[in-house]
DNA sequence: AATATACGTAAGGGAATGCTTACGCGTCAA
DNA sequence: TTGACGCGTAAGCATTCCCTTACGTATATT
């Protein structure tokens, strides 16, 4: 038996909604709670919930329960593949500097 | 009468799909036509041809016609609000280094 | 002119997405 | 214990996504 077999990683997919962006966003900041959260949406909190389940499943953001509350973590190393996939397109933007951002970038992981 | 009222320019949507980004990828390298493309995948050449479509929706690719060809060509500049929404985040992965990319971004920029 | 090629698009269907309301369970308060 | 609170999840529904096959159109070839 597997821990949590229909989980999905998919960081892209995560992000491509707005309103899961701007959790990401505003989880950048301070940790919030499922209700801290759902006051700066118009859309009902189980809605959040849901929202804030993807970015779960795709290990962006971490849980942690504090009584009755859940606190939700911001995991900004699990953008890596997104950050990597743009990066490889710097030199299209600019030649002259991006090639050091490159190399920064480089230096960053290693 | 507009000229194209249900265009979505969505770029986060646009790349949330491994096929496109994949898409981007071959055309990052070179243009390609439909089928030059759909030999890439899989998939049918229509679903190629929606995916392509897509990516056009989002401004990622032009198509140059050329004869009975269309010539898809990659324009990297629309992935600008990927970038920037993601380089908000350097911070988080190195704090020593990062400070002087996101000057080099804004230089890039303006 | 007749045919082949390259491609877009329509139509259809199964699956996924994104919301809602209703409900259940654990936790704090009185 | 009783009730309010915070939250996840189930169920239902409309919409969108992603694929297929079938077909239409413009361009090239013979």
């Amino acid at each position: 038996m597997v821990a949590r077999p229909d989980r999905k990683p998919d960081v892209f997919g995560a992000i491509s909604h707005p309103s899961r962006r701007r959790m990401l966003d505003l989880l950048a900041g301070a940790d919030h709670s499922v209700n801290a959260m759902a006051g700066h949406f118009k859309m009902s909190r189980p809605a959040v919930s849901q929202h804030l389940r993807v970015l779960l499943d795709a290990g962006l953001v971490t849980e942690q329960r504090h009584g009755r509350e859940r606190r939700y973590h911001f995991v900004p190393k699990r953008l890596g593949p997104v950050r990597d996939w743009i990066s490889q397109y710097e030199r299209f933007w600019d030649d002259r500097l991006s090639r050091l951002q490159m190399l920064l970038s480089k230096r960053n992981k290693g």
